[in-house]
DNA sequence: ACATTTTTCGAAAACGATTAAGTAAAATAA
DNA sequence: TTATTTTACTTAATCGTTTTCGAAAAATGT
């Protein structure tokens, strides 16, 4: 409301003598300078963000990007979390958060175009294609950015330890006697589903399971129908599995609805396991086994890292930032030697 | 990346004129318009958000009000699909969005101050505690506001339709035969939970229901251990309601819970009921009986609102809107005459 | 006492846009 | 033809900061 030349005026002195009492300069003599920062407090000065932001190239504001296929990025309940976390962090640290998009007023322009408009000092990047170019531009720029569960050899990104989730949750199942088991997978163009596959094969590698290929399938994250359909699938064998492996937690819903359709019990006649350690997950009944990922780490840890390669970019080290789940035992895995 | 002067010398004129080609102003000739607006075209000029907004008092930015006490504002299901639907709609018609929140760099600032500093064109608040002091002078104070599900004489509102979805919820279930219908509700400091219990009380006495008033009791919302809590009261009693409704399907799965530890099945044992309809809510077994809210035509509503309160403030009125929500009604109120 | 350094402050340019006012040329009217 | 209006463009001020450079005053050294 303010401004420095009203507040400069009020005590007798030029602007560039507020400017440099208020960012607490070398070349200004202590008794103004407390008598500048006093007025201003007195007087509800704050400096006007688009100035500065003008003068200086540096706009405390944070770009996120956070589109999925869907447009629904926001009530991704995982993605959500984790944005959660980052702002927390990022306002902690006298940062704003501004979502991108593809457009300048009503006219089309690349992400990249869009976060110089908006002049952000960096961005953070999760829940989208990856593959899509205008987001490869981007990772590509000179503007600092962490992704979120993708890897980029040009930023920093933080992860998800979905091999040791996986990890985690076999040797669970394995303890519980289990030697069948069967893997619904996600889509595998996605970094997450190829890291977790891969530590699923290593598992039953290292212990010598016997797992037929059919006994690994493919549904999209969240898609209910699917992972049902491919939970039917499963349960028609001859030689049905005692355990299957679900996306996520939501899939596994659909999972479980075939089941109980079939009039089987969890865990008593099929064990099922889910991912991410949903809201809901430890809600239901039984509550679920599953892994919970840690969103306001993962949220954080990306807000610190970005923010370190916006202000120390000469000693920060782009970096992948793992960030461990945690098993929740629950209800739905039983032991096998049992059943 | 190029700035006007740079356009201006490549075209051969002043930035004035460049400045007014851009905008579609009136006192430019034809061809140097289309000839400025080619130019910019191919090198991919963009304005500069921060030199306009200082000149013009412009930001094309609105700020987002999305905190709770429990600091969960993106998790929280709702509210972060009505942000999703704003962001959508506010997008389509050129608009930023910022989060707002109380700080300016380090320094501990006002919501208010905050949206100043950033110079946001308007606010849209939802999920906040409306009584806090600071919200009260955001609401009161010059920028255009929107709330959602909150109504304050000084801006316009989007309100779920709250009286005629408990309405229809009562009215599905009387027409399922119940009459020993049990609310236990949100809390009783918002408006949400105070229109839902007047249009409660409302339908019990038109339909001249006797309902006892420790049938009426408190959880928060979401709150799934103080749903549980309640359902085990309700439970005790001698004359045990036959259908129970629930402040939202999150609170509920903890009655649904209270209800299967005593072996109680749903809806042959008692009938059960949620509000918002939720992603969860449609996949449990069995399926809610709830009220859908239409989260994304409140978002939408919610910009279209506060754009034109922007856009045209002499010309729209500040006014509620009701967006109505949709039964759903799923499997968990069954016929109470049978059971 | 004089020269030199240090400290403290101000004047002015700059960031990239918008816009009021002014001016020259072209078009129209008399 | 001359006066007047219109059109098309430029000049310059401005928004609220930051920052370079210069200058005066104070402190220090000799």
């Amino acid at each position: 409301m303010i401004s420095m030349k009203e507040l400069a005026h009020h005590c007798g002195v030029s602007v560039a003598t507020v400017s440099k009492a208020l960012n607490d300069q070398s070349d200004i003599g202590e008794e103004t300078k407390t008598k500048i920062k006093k007025a201003a407090e007195t007087l509800g000065y704050f400096p006007n963000a688009a100035a500065r932001s003008l003068k200086t190239n540096r706009s405390y504001n944070i770009g996120v990007l956070f589109v999925d296929e869907a447009n629904s990025g926001l009530t991704h309940e995982y993605f959500a979390a984790v944005l959660e976390g980052f702002k927390v962090e990022a306002e902690k640290q006298g940062y704003d958060i501004t979502f991108i998009n593809g457009q300048i007023g009503k006219k089309k322009v690349t992400y990249y175009d869009h976060c110089k408009y908006r002049n952000v000092d960096g961005v953070v990047i999760a829940c989208v294609n990856f593959d899509n170019p205008e987001v490869t531009e981007l990772m590509g720029g000179d503007i600092p950015v962490v992704t979120v569960d993708h890897i980029h050899e040009n930023c920093s990104s933080v992860l998800s330890d979905n091999a040791k989730g996986i990890q985690c949750l076999m040797q669970y199942i394995y303890e519980n006697g289990h030697r069948k088991i069967a893997y619904i997978h996600g889509q595998m163009n996605t970094a997450v589903t190829k890291s977790r596959l891969t530590s699923f094969y290593r598992f039953i590698e290292s212990h010598e399971l016997q797992i037929p290929d059919s006994y690994v399938l493919e549904a999209d994250y969240l898609d209910v129908s699917q992972a049902r359909k491919c939970t039917g699938e499963l349960l028609d064998r001859k030689d049905r599995p005692t355990c299957i492996l679900y996306p996520d937690d939501t899939a596994l819903i659909g999972g479980l609805n075939e089941i109980r359709a079939r009039n089987l019990k969890v865990p008593e006649d099929i064990s099922i396991a889910g991912y991410d350690g949903s809201r809901v997950s430890q809600l239901l009944n039984p509550k679920l086994t599953t892994i919970r990922q840690d969103t306001a780490a993962i949220g954080m840890q990306a807000a610190k890292k970005l923010i370190s390669t916006i202000e120390k970019p000469k000693t920060t080290f782009t970096e992948r930032i793992i960030v461990a789940g945690e098993l929740l035992k629950g209800e739905s895995v039983g032991n096998a030697n049992i059943s």
